[in-house]
DNA sequence: CATTATAGCGAACGATCGGTCGCCTGTCAA
DNA sequence: TTGACAGGCGACCGATCGTTCGCTATAATG
């Protein structure tokens, strides 16, 4: 009774769908890499839209409790390095983190066909890290760390770059160092930019 | 001889891998679309595969000779409404264009299977209008329009935005409009930030 | 006018697809 | 001990896939 079985073509389904698409995934192969034959599958799942369907739920469930909570928030820095620590131990993960990557590349090849997906497209793409900065911004601009203005735009102007560069990071994974690079080389230059004064603990450069 | 079936099979293409992705789609709808039966189509392609690298041909060099060239590049804005002009022309054009959009979603789609897809792809999504933005910035700062600063770093910030935008219309195209004011007004608020003094011409908001 | 290449068609091919079926075995409750 | 059942298996199903083939009509070529 207690089979993970279910669990391990979830699993597995993640993987090739997120590699070779829903349709470009065929049972016998999602199967035989669980180590079972196809129609040992469709004692789990009805079909394989059903599979799809459960992934969707798991995934959409995931994503809740991950960075839906109120509580899974981040805490506003005291400083802009914390800013940048923040940002990058939070990119770091997301690029490294198999599950979330397959996830996002999964969202990315199937977000035109499937409502549910392109809706959570767009939350896991844009709304997502933006409404999470946007408290982040607020916060530090009550704390006088940056400028007075529109924190959902500022988070806006801050998130969106650091999204593209987590998209090149799936697309072409040996940038990876490359693209951290300039994630922190960009967070700086925010900093400075959005910075309060200006001109805010080191002048030096 | 003066056929241009093989175009229209192009075309059709172009629109069937573009919504279902290459797996997605069959010999025989695809040649229906164009008037043909599946058999047909063999007189012009050797196969589904020669189609795709077809198609990816043809991309490449409609992108080479639209955004490609350096005669191709915007004018450099002589006032910061200029720039949200050119920008909102271009935005305007990108979302609504359809081979233009066509060509996005299917290199969304695409970028993991196939390694010219994969690079089209970072072209469109990242680097090209980088790029093309950092001449334009690099020319604006020279005109004291913009702020002294790195013009790639500016511009990445500037695109990227942008860039995410656009994505959301090919995504949720019903959202078009509500993405289009957006964009407007992250191009406002972008000139506000980095535009030269922080004050320029209106001070009035 | 005869010939030949082009570009359409329908029929058929083998392979593979998602899905069903009957069978067998191990576990566990009655 | 026995009966029910969950969970595995291989064989098989019809549909559909990409692809091939032979035929034909048309248009250009000699």
């Amino acid at each position: 009774m207690a089979s993970d079985t279910r669990e391990r073509i979830l699993a597995a389904a993640l993987d090739m769908f997120s590699r070779n698409g829903y349709a470009g995934t065929n049972i016998r192969e999602l199967a035989a890499s669980v180590g079972l034959v196809k129609s040992s599958t469709y004692k789990h799942f009805g079909s394989k839209e059903e599979i799809w369907d459960a992934l969707l739920d798991e995934m959409i469930a995931y994503y809740g409790a991950r960075f839906g909570s109120p509580d899974r928030l981040p805490p506003v820095p005291d400083s802009p390095e914390e800013l940048v620590t923040l940002t990058m131990r939070l990119v770091d993960f997301t690029v490294h983190d198999e599950k979330v990557v397959k996830t996002r590349k999964l969202l990315t090849i199937e977000q035109f066909r499937d409502g549910r997906a392109r809706a959570l497209a767009t939350k896991h793409f844009l709304t997502g890290l933006t409404e999470m900065f946007t408290r982040v911004f607020s916060g530090m601009m009550d704390k006088g760390l940056l400028r007075r203005d529109d924190p959902a735009m500022v988070a806006f102007a801050y998130t969106a770059p650091i999204s593209a560069l987590i998209h090149l990071c799936d697309r072409e994974p040996e940038k990876i160092p490359e693209a951290l690079a300039q994630t922190e080389a960009f967070c700086r230059h925010f900093i400075k930019v959005y910075g309060a004064r200006g001109q805010d603990g080191e002048e030096s450069r």
